[in-house]
DNA sequence: GCCTTGAGGTTTTTT
DNA sequence: ACCTCAAGGC
């Protein structure tokens, strides 16, 4: 309970809170119509309370009225975040404290700026179509550029290049400067790019260590060349969508303290995943300078340029006034996020953000929701104690008031290998999907597998394929990232922007029409010494004799057909049009024509962007939309299983989840662990602990000991994450003889990729099913090193797993001590972690061997012994290379 | 200019 | 194991 990092203001869990600081001021509008008494009456005490808050609890209400001074809300999974968050936006809306315009909601992804939205809409109805300012940092980013456009150096007619064109682009750079884009690939260069976007760095601040790393050196000029390249495209990239409103309101004073004027009230979703440059831009939008000049109106010209924020009501005039003449304006910032759920660190996301909050803030209220809706005491449990591994926590214990007898604790079960795992994890869905003896039956829909890694989902959409078992992938193979879909909507930017280089390289000569390099560089050249787009280059240099005949011909033919589409862009419905485009560029025909397995697919595609199209009043509009959004709606019609990564799970919550694959090097990720080292771990821990949160009823963890990894098959040893959860709500299959069968799966040798019929020796040390059934694979305990290991066993060595045939997986015992991380390296600050689950993947024993010694492995061969990590060796082996494998699997040569 | 073949790199997560 | 890319033949 004493945590350091408990913060003063709500130090009684579950008690009744004391408002941090005065509530709010009065109301600033005063009398007026129906709205505002509401709020009066909303203000005036519980009695009358509205609807809209009769159904919050304590801390949740607090969250939702606290509507002044900056505000942090620490949501745990489950806690009602987004319900406090389209709650409060509706009591502010509801009070009259500020018009839908006059609020600047921002998310993170599109699908939580959909679902804030649709939520909105239920509480307040058609208000919510007011709410311009609605949306993710980066659609915002848009909105703002399209109109200051001139200030960013823009048109505000700009496109937004995807990943894709991205790299194409820093392609031709790289070769431009007569550079060997092998040794400095494109797609690095990219990320960096990307990465020094995130920190809000223009090509002259980035640090020199950075510039020099790439490009010999000219990392710099490249990022420059990149910029220059992009404003003549008139275009920009992702980054830019957060750093140049940045820059603008930094240059542009004047045009910051329009929106200072205009946002009444800021809210962020997710505020734990906001990197450096989402920072400074709500920094800039939520701290309104001190002096009062700063804020005043500077006259008309700078008001906001839409006046749908202007009410009708003559009133909102004088309010206007009232409150920018008055005081000045408070920062009504209130973030909503958690600390422990922050798992985009790896993409510039900044933890110490939210960890900052008060600082950045002063006087801020910190309101914790710990009450948990969705999951049962087990699945809680498990989290709570998984998390509390971790430092640097602001601190919260979720807990619910449901706990229930008959729930069933979190299930870890383990498989010989990745395919094991697919097939068992079908039949337990299978098994779930019968109709139990109250004739109740899961649906589909209620369950969901989250990988750490998308290579996963493969095995389980082949298992499910085989078994005719409905699954949708959320998240996987990105619509708008298909190649059909980007070759069309290549050709739909090239129409509604003929200005589009990138758009138009890539489709002038798709499909095929004898247009090859020589000529694409032609045009490129023109185009270049003249300062004009490649598709004007191309017009002229038709009329001259410069081409061959045939390609002339050809690119005739497409400038043509472009200026023709252009001609009925805006008298011809835009799907009509983008039939006619298909049927004419020769562009469906390419695809019918093609004899490969995934043509039909292709063209089913097509149909289905014609279809989403629709929804859409223009062309351009669409562009838009689709730049930014580049996943589409998935059919939730159908019952299907979900499977996706646990990264796209967060917000999400199912009946049932499977987490497969805990295993060292996958869960954590190995990279994650090299490249981020302690906090990298620490993310890979908030990961897990998304993924446990995610289940509302049954959790079932998995873990293999076997998997292929770049098609290699790899022997694994369980994650660490598992040692990490708690016994009493934990329980290890006992035999595959519950769910039917695939127990045999343990059997020695199987599948033929272990060294024969040796079997496989018991990984995590030896456990009392090491001696039933036959013992071929008994011998390796019979070696020196083995028998000394056994020797140095201390407590630790009851908290076993067998592993072996039939007998699937038991647990044997715990040990009465800590956690060896737990306690052991006081991970925790003022807190026991205890009756931890024990799969062991690190020995508290020395290992036998010592670096350098020569070693036989089952399947590797022989090797030397590299390096040593408590059990767990690296072994340089003379024919496979490198590898990590625990010592019980090697003998001494 | 286009297609086939072989080599080499590659796989964490995403707005 | 898979995909992308370059080289070489047509």
């Amino acid at each position: 309970m004493s945590d350091p990092f408990d913060l003063p203001f709500f130090d009684e869990p579950g008690g009744e809170p004391a408002a941090p600081k005065p509530a709010a001021r009065p109301p600033e509008r005063s009398a007026g119509g129906g709205i505002a008494a509401r709020a009066m009456a909303a203000r005036g005490g519980q009695t009358q309370a509205p609807d809209y808050l009769s159904g919050l609890n304590p801390e949740q209400r607090l969250a939702v009225e606290t509507t002044e001074g900056p505000v942090l809300v620490l949501a745990g999974a489950g806690t009602g975040k987004t319900r406090v968050l389209t709650t409060r936006i509706a009591h502010i809306l509801a009070t009259g404290r500020a018009y839908p315009s006059q609020i600047l909601a921002v998310t993170f992804t599109n699908k939580a700026a959909r679902e804030m939205k649709s939520r909105i809409g239920v509480l307040v109805g058609e208000a919510v179509e007011g709410m311009p300012w609605l949306g993710t940092f980066h659609s915002i980013g848009v909105k703002l550029l399209r109109r200051h456009a001139e200030l960013a150096g823009l048109k505000s007619s700009f496109t937004i290049l995807d990943t894709d064109d991205v790299i194409r682009l820093i392609k031709q750079l790289i070769q431009a400067e007569g550079l060997d884009d092998k040794r400095w690939p494109a797609r690095t260069f990219a990320n960096m790019i990307d990465g020094w976007k995130n920190k809000g760095y223009g090509p002259k601040d980035i640090p020199e260590g950075d510039a020099r790393s790439f490009a010999n050196g000219k990392g710099r000029e490249l990022f420059q060349a990149y910029q220059d390249r992009l404003q003549t495209l008139n275009a920009c990239d992702f980054g830019d969508l957060l750093c140049l409103p940045i820059r603008m309101f930094r240059e542009h004073p004047d045009v910051l303290a329009e929106y200072h004027r205009k946002f009444k009230y800021i809210l962020v979703d997710e505020y734990q995943d906001t990197n450096t440059a989402q920072y400074m831009w709500l920094r800039l939008l939520a701290q309104r300078p001190k002096s009062r000049h700063d804020t005043a109106p500077q006259g008309g010209a700078n008001r906001p340029s839409d006046r749908s924020d202007a009410p009708a009501q003559a009133s909102a005039g004088r309010r206007d006034a009232a409150v920018s003449e008055k005081e000045p304006q408070q920062i009504n910032i209130c973030c909503v996020g958690d600390d422990d759920q922050s798992i985009y660190g790896w993409r510039g996301a900044e933890v110490d953000n939210i960890l900052r909050f008060e600082k950045d803030f002063p006087g801020a209220a910190v309101i914790r929701l710990e009450r948990n809706y969705r999951s049962t005491a087990h699945i809680l449990g498990t989290a709570s104690h998984l998390i509390a591994h971790n430092e640097g926590r602001l601190g919260k214990t979720l807990f619910t008031e449901h706990a229930r007898p008959d729930d069933s604790k979190v299930m870890v079960h383990a498989a010989w290998d990745s395919e094991e795992e697919a097939r068992a994890v079908g039949e337990t869905i299978e098994q779930l999907q019968r109709p139990d003896e109250n004739n109740r039956r899961h649906n589909l829909n209620d369950m969901a597998i989250l990988v750490r890694a998308s290579f996963q989902m493969r095995e389980f959409e082949d298992r499910f394929v085989t078994l005719g078992l409905n699954y949708r992938v959320i998240g996987g193979p990105r619509f708008y990232e298909r190649q059909e879909i980007r070759d069309a909507m290549a050709y739909f930017r090239v129409v509604a922007q003929p200005a589009d280089d990138l758009a138009f390289e890539r489709i002038v000569n798709t499909p095929k029409r004898g247009l090859g390099e020589t000529t694409i560089r032609q045009l490129h050249d023109i185009a270049r010494a003249r300062g004009v787009p490649m598709l004007n280059a191309a017009e002229d240099i038709v009329e001259t004799e410069e081409l061959k005949p045939k390609p002339r011909a050809s690119l005739r033919n497409v400038v043509e057909n472009f200026r023709r589409w252009q001609k009925m862009l805006d008298n011809t419905p835009h799907t009509e049009l983008a039939e006619i485009i298909f049927e004419e560029s020769g562009y469906t025909d390419m695809w019918k024509n093609d004899r490969s397995a995934e043509a039909p697919g292709r063209l089913e595609n097509l149909k289905e962007l014609i279809r989403s199209m629709e929804e859409y009043e223009s062309l351009r509009s669409f562009l838009e939309h689709v730049a930014l959004v580049m996943d589409a709606e998935q059919n939730a019609e159908q019952d299907a299983v979900n499977i996706m990564t646990l990264h796209s799970a967060k917000g999400l919550e199912f009946e049932t989840v499977f987490l497969p694959g805990w295993e060292e090097g996958l869960f954590p990720h190995q990279r994650s662990l090299d490249e981020g080292g302690r906090s990298g771990l620490e993310e890979e821990r908030r990961l897990a602990y998304v993924g446990v949160t995610r289940a509302k009823r049954n959790l079932h963890i998995w873990f293999v000991s076997n998997r292929r990894i770049h098609g290699l098959w790899q022997s694994t040893i369980p994650s660490r994450f598992l040692d990490e959860l708690p016994e009493a709500h934990v329980e290890v299959e006992e035999s595959g003889s519950s769910y039917g069968g695939y127990g045999g799966a343990f059997a020695p040798g199987r599948g033929g990729n272990y060294g024969g019929g040796a079997g496989r020796q018991n990984p995590y040390g030896a456990s009392r099913f090491d001696n039933v059934g036959s013992g071929s694979f008994s011998n390796t305990y019979a070696t020196p090193g083995w028998a000394r290991a056994q020797a140095n066993k201390t407590s630790a060595t009851d908290r076993n797993w067998g592993t072996r045939s039939g007998a699937g997986v038991e647990r044997i015992g715990y040990g009465e001590t800590d956690s060896l991380r737990g306690a052991g390296r006081g991970s925790v600050k003022g807190r026991t972690i205890e009756g931890e689950l024990v799969a062991k993947s690190v020995a508290d024993t020395p290992s036998a061997f010592s670096v350098g010694d020569r070693v036989f492995h089952q399947k590797f061969g022989n090797g030397n012994v590299a390096a040593i990590e408590g059990n767990k060796l690296t072994i340089d082996f003379d024919k496979a290379g490198q590898k990590r494998v625990l010592d019980g699997f090697v003998t001494g040569v």
